[in-house]
Order: structure tokens, then sequence, then C-alpha cells
DNA sequence: CCTACCGATCGGTAGG
DNA sequence: CCTACCGATCGGTAGG
């Protein structure tokens, strides 16, 4: 369909680089799994659409789930690296949750795509990657209600259940990559000011 | 694996009823959908857990989408009548979208396994199919759009784009289906009381 | 509602 | 990185 342009000659890559075209794989990959899901996605609509035979893709990832592990891990980590370093940062506790979704809110809806393959495809991982993947997540998941859990202590956040309140809030911030138009007016850092505060302060001004 | 302990004699069904029977496809359906997804579960998978064959599923559905569809489909109308039931009821436009928020949340938390299969697995239907759920959720998103609008005109509600409040609010709601434990130490009620709380007021205390 | 059974798709590999 | 090609899975059907 897509055929492509590329000459198709024998051997080891040329013109591209090998991290490129890991890369490459990488990046149409997120694209395809977002929009048709993972098993939807063959091995040959992926490098179809790079230029490719299906063969090619294998000489980058030992498997079809290697390449949605590649994508899938790499947003675990820059989830968990953001989450420890503002955790560890200043502020009271309501500032560093505040700091917290407001860069949360602002990665995803920069990457939406890739945020909706972590959030939509993770569940078909092999068991020991899927645990993999919820251990990070409860991992961050505890940061933020340890934080929450002190800033209730102190009396500056509202007094409910703190893994109801983590899990809310994130959902909230993290729902955002299923409905933000990257091409609609607003950007995405404007959208996550206007969610971020509606978080903090609640929709209802009864002042 | 699961062998069934039904003796399995031919022609037509006999025990439970037609009507018994396909909410019993799609009672098991759903679990297995929301537990390994549409593609990884197949007729095979649904059919053993019943103690039936797969040709068995033929005689209630036409097809394999079918049952994702009477799944699917049944969530969203009933998402759609609580919507319009609401917003035509009494009360201030904030008034209203809480009730709303209350009620979604609630009606989500006791039925997690079929939203969850709902907001998973829908954009596996057909085209048309799934052109039609989105059209029944942009409706019921109108209606609580046009709702918030009429708040912030009035001045009763927080000034930001209603369709970012409303994705937001609606987004904490929803995603209650990924965390909730219905066997956890909180009941689904008090549970959707206490995301309601927060997304009325905040999660900050600065009175 | 059962016993076969077909056909197509697709991940993965051989061998270069 | 390509050309074949294999094997298994699985939705769906025939015929009862």
């Amino acid at each position: 369909m897509t055929k492509a342009t590329t000459d198709k000659r024998q051997g080891r890559p040329r013109g591209q680089s090998g991290h490129d075209r890991r890369a490459q794989i990488i990046e149409v990959a997120t694209a395809l799994f977002r929009e048709k899901g993972y098993h939807v996605t063959s091995l040959d609509d992926i490098a179809d659409r790079i230029g490719f035979t299906k063969p090619a893709i294998y000489y980058y990832f030992k498997s079809k789930e290697d390449v949605l592990f590649a994508i899938v891990s790499g947003i675990a980590d820059e989830a968990l690296a953001r989450f420890r370093a503002i955790a560890q940062g200043p502020g009271t506790a309501g500032e560093r949750i505040h700091a917290l979704l407001v860069e949360n809110t602002r990665t995803i809806l920069r990457n939406p795509d890739a945020n909706a393959v972590f959030y939509n495809e993770r569940g078909l991982l092999s068991p020991e990657r899927e645990q993999q993947m919820r251990r990070r997540e409860r991992e961050y998941t505890r940061i933020m209600r340890d934080l929450y859990a002190e800033g209730v202590a102190s009396g500056e956040l509202l007094d409910i259940d703190p893994a109801v309140a983590t899990s809310t809030l994130l959902g909230a911030s993290i729902w955002s990559y299923r409905w933000f138009n990257p091409k609609g007016r607003l950007s995405a850092d404007e959208a996550a000011e206007q969610i971020t505060r509606l978080l903090l302060h609640g929709y209802r001004l009864d002042r």
C-alpha cells in the first residue's frame, strides 16, 4: 500500500545508523499501536510503513513483544524519574504534588501516543514484564500517596483517603492523553495549566 | 483446562432460558475481555468457561464482534440515559454536574469490568460501530460541557475551558475502574463520595 | 448445541 | 536486510 521509494538492497542497514533505525521502528510502532492496537498491528504493517520487510525488524528486536516493551518501559522510566526528582525537591507536600501533576500532565500531552500505548497495551506484555511495569507504577504511586498523607497530616490538603486522592488526581492527569488534540487551539502546556488548576481548586467557586 | 461438568447433549439449549444463556455469555465474555483483552480471548475460552463448545456461541451471536458490541453498547446506553436524566433535572448547573459525577462514578465502581471493556476495547469494533459509540459519547460530553459553560457564565464554576473541565472531571471519575478494588476496604459508594468531593473542592485547603 | 473442518492471518525462522 | 516458508491459532461454517 504505502510502497517505499527506498531501494531494498541486501545486507546490513545503510544510510541511517542502527540507532536511528531502531528509533524509527519504535516511532512507527508507537503510532500504529496507538491507532489500531497491538494485536491488530502486524509486523508487516510496521515494516511496510518504513519501507522494510518484516525480517528486518528482527535485526533490531528479538520479538514483537520486545518492540512493545521498548515503548512501554521507556514511558515508565521517564515517569518514575520525574516523580523521584520532584518528590525529593523543595516545597510543602501540596506544592510538590502540584509540581508533580503539572509535570506529569505536560509530559503526557507532549507525547500522547506513547502514553496511550503504555496505558492501553501494557497488559499484553508477558506476565514477568507486566509485573515489572506494575512495580514501577506502584512505586511512583507510593511516592505521591506518601506526599499526600503528609499534606493531610499537616492540614494542608483535603482530608480524604490518600490512595483515593492519588489515583484520582493522577487519573485526571493521565486521562488527558485520550481527549487532547495536539492540533487543537490549546497547546499542551496551556491544557496542562487548566487541568492542574481545576484539580487544585475544584470546579466549584464557593468562596 | 476448566473442564465442564455439564453434560453436552445435542440440540437447543435446555435448563436455562435463551435469555439467561445470552446474558451468561456476555457476563463471561466481559470478565475475560477485561482480564486478557478482546483479541487474546478466544471464543473457545468463553465457551470453555461456560461448559459449551464454540459453535454454541453462534446460536446466540452472529460473530465475536457482536459479543463485544453487546457489552459496549449496553454501557454506552446506560451512561447516556443517566446524563440526560440528570441534566434535565433540578438544581443549578454546578449541582447537576455534581450529581452527574456522583452517579457516573458510582455506576462505574459497581460494574468496573464492563466499563473497562467499554473504555479499553471499543476501539476494536468495526468503523461504523465505533463511530456509533463515539457519537453517543460526544453527546453526553456535550451535555456536560453545556452545563459547565452555563455554570461559568453564572459565576458558579471555575473559569476554565468547559471542554477541558468536562474531560478532566469525567476522566477522574472514569479512571476509577482501573484502580478500584471491589474487595478493598472502601465500598463503591464511599469511594465515589471521596472522589467527587475531591473534584468539587480541589485537594488544597486554602481557606 | 456438538463434531469435525476449512482458510486466512501472522509471528517467527532459514539461509543468504 | 531480503525471499521464501513453516506452524499454530482462531473465527467461522457445514451438517446434524
